[in-house]
DNA sequence: ATAATTCCTCTAGTCACTAGAGGTTCAAGC
DNA sequence: GCTTGAACCTCTAGTGACTAGAGGAATTAT
């Protein structure tokens, strides 16, 4: 049996972020102490750590509620969480090819003053000259 | 001489969001015509072409802030602009690098259904078992 | 018994927008 | 000049995934 700080530690996440998916019913609502305290069993523990693993893989709360909903029923529907996991696989990818073509316009741009050139400010000009951009990078982060 | 949606157009940037940086004060308020409406002149467009650009490149506002002041300043104080570059170059770098551990674990988990494996489904578990992955990456997205 | 820590609920704030309601102004065609 | 429809206006509230703070109750350690 673990209290919410005891919960929070085992599976680094911060105690309002446990409540908050609580409130949003990510997380089943725990027993309580006669003290009106969250106790959990191991079971809470299990769930909280699915959560936040696949958080951590950066799947979004309505992406984790459908396959926890998945997990749940009997015959296990494989295809979809694999669906799931695809897709998420192919954002990332995704997102590391504009990552890298964003470096490489930052490595340039650092390189500006890193040459040394005296006077005006080539950094700022460049910051604001999409045009010298190789590719048309236009997702954030 | 640019209505709100012309200048919308030329910068790639919806309407609701220029009027929200006009709020911010990170563009300044521009002329009105009889009527009231908005019309910007070419310092406006070139300055919300600034701010996209650094967008694109994922900086936040209050790091275009400090940018935009600096670039009005006659002295141009560059070496701030460059420390605010190489900083958002080394967060770029190390998001592809931990963007890159987990297109690893992503791959190995969605090869659990690519093998055909029957009965049980391998992804959930896998989804929940960060204990199989090599890496700590922490970072989402 | 007292003090320190942890817990409780509730509300509001973060970031960078985005969406909608309800109304006004403008440009084009007749 | 009149009508229609698009584009404009302000204002408020919502998004995602938390995070922070107020104000108070319960638990744990000394």
């Amino acid at each position: 049996m673990y209290s919410i700080g005891a919960l929070s530690k085992l599976t680094q996440t911060k105690v309002p972020t446990i409540r908050y998916y609580e409130t949003i019913e990510l997380l089943s609502k725990p027993e309580r102490n006669r003290g009106g305290q969250r106790v959990y069993d191991e079971t809470g523990v299990k769930r909280l750590k699915f959560i936040r693993h696949m958080r951590a893989l950066g799947f979004s709360i309505e992406n984790i509620r459908s396959v926890l909903i998945l997990s749940e029923r009997p015959d296990m529907p494989c295809d979809q969480a694999h669906e799931i996991t695809s897709l998420r696989l192919t954002q990332v990818q995704a997102k590391i090819a504009a990552l890298s073509s964003l470096e490489q316009e930052l490595i340039r741009i650092t390189k500006l003053s890193d040459s040394g050139v005296l006077g005006t400010c080539r950094v700022i000009e460049s910051l604001g000259d999409h045009s010298a951009c190789l590719d048309a990078h236009s997702e954030i982060d």
